[in-house]
DNA sequence: ATTTCAATGCAACAATGTTGCAAAATTTAT
DNA sequence: ATAAATTTTGCAACATTGTTGCATTGAAAT
């Protein structure tokens, strides 16, 4: 477990440090995705608010996780899988968020049918937010 | 024009203020979505920033706009098709945001692909972010 | 081991959003 | 049309969230 974080961290050229260890292994830890705040109790008096700020800011541009768009307009963080870290070819991500525990879960498996634009409009990204019950809450 | 913010107004029951109008009205004038700060730049220092979001608020409550989730994870806000007005049984958007100035898009005619959900997790609304370019700025 | 460079913590600040309450405006009832 | 009842607004104060500069600390390279 420990390796791999550490291997994650040289591989994108970071500095190893405790608050880039500790704040790997909360994603890893965690099956969905994570807010500042989440970490921020997490993590306790441990590292400064800042820290974690900049963590993930740098993590975000690594590309070790990524943003989620959410309903409710939080920021939310998740890993990326393989393929998304390895360059900054975005891919298309399926997350779900469950409106009674507010857990958001990465559904990597299920794939983002691709849609008509109109003229003139290209996409990058998809991103295809479901909300509803989780399996735990239905 | 007036006439039609008017009927929205007294349609949800709510009382036909001065904020209320113009706030609405930058909604029509508005072909993308709004964010809070959008309007109160658009609104001058003509209202409070609170009565801006308690009627942003009210107006979400009513099912008269509703939030955007973005990529950015900035809060936007865009006018409700009637049938999203009418009771509160969401239905599926599909927007569409421009990386580079930054508008988004209601693309009410796409349709949202139903996904496969794992086993025990039930969707009440899809939402589809798109991000790429605009037909402006490609 | 020492230098070099990157990351952290602190403080101060900016932006965003919320709450309580009195004043003002709108609606309802007379 | 006027007065009472209700809703909405503006203000003030506060809470949360996110940002920036700079000195100090820690990690990495020689």
């Amino acid at each position: 477990m420990n390796e791999r974080i550490v291997d994650l961290l040289k591989k994108n050229h970071l500095s190893i440090t405790d608050s880039r260890k500790k704040i790997l292994s909360h994603f890893l830890d965690s099956n969905g995705a994570l807010a500042h705040a989440d970490i921020e109790h997490k993590s306790g008096t441990e590292f400064d608010r800042v820290t974690i700020y900049r963590t993930l800011q740098t993590f975000v541009e690594k590309g070790i996780i990524h943003t989620i768009p959410t309903t409710d307009n939080s920021v939310r963080y998740a890993l990326c899988k393989d393929e998304c870290s390895a360059g900054h070819h975005h891919d298309d991500h399926v997350h779900f968020m469950c409106d009674e525990c507010g857990t958001t879960y990465c559904l990597d498996h299920v794939t983002v049918p691709k849609v008509e634009l109109p003229a003139g409009f290209t996409a990058t990204q998809n991103d295809l937010v479901v909300s509803g019950l989780c399996n735990k809450c239905s």
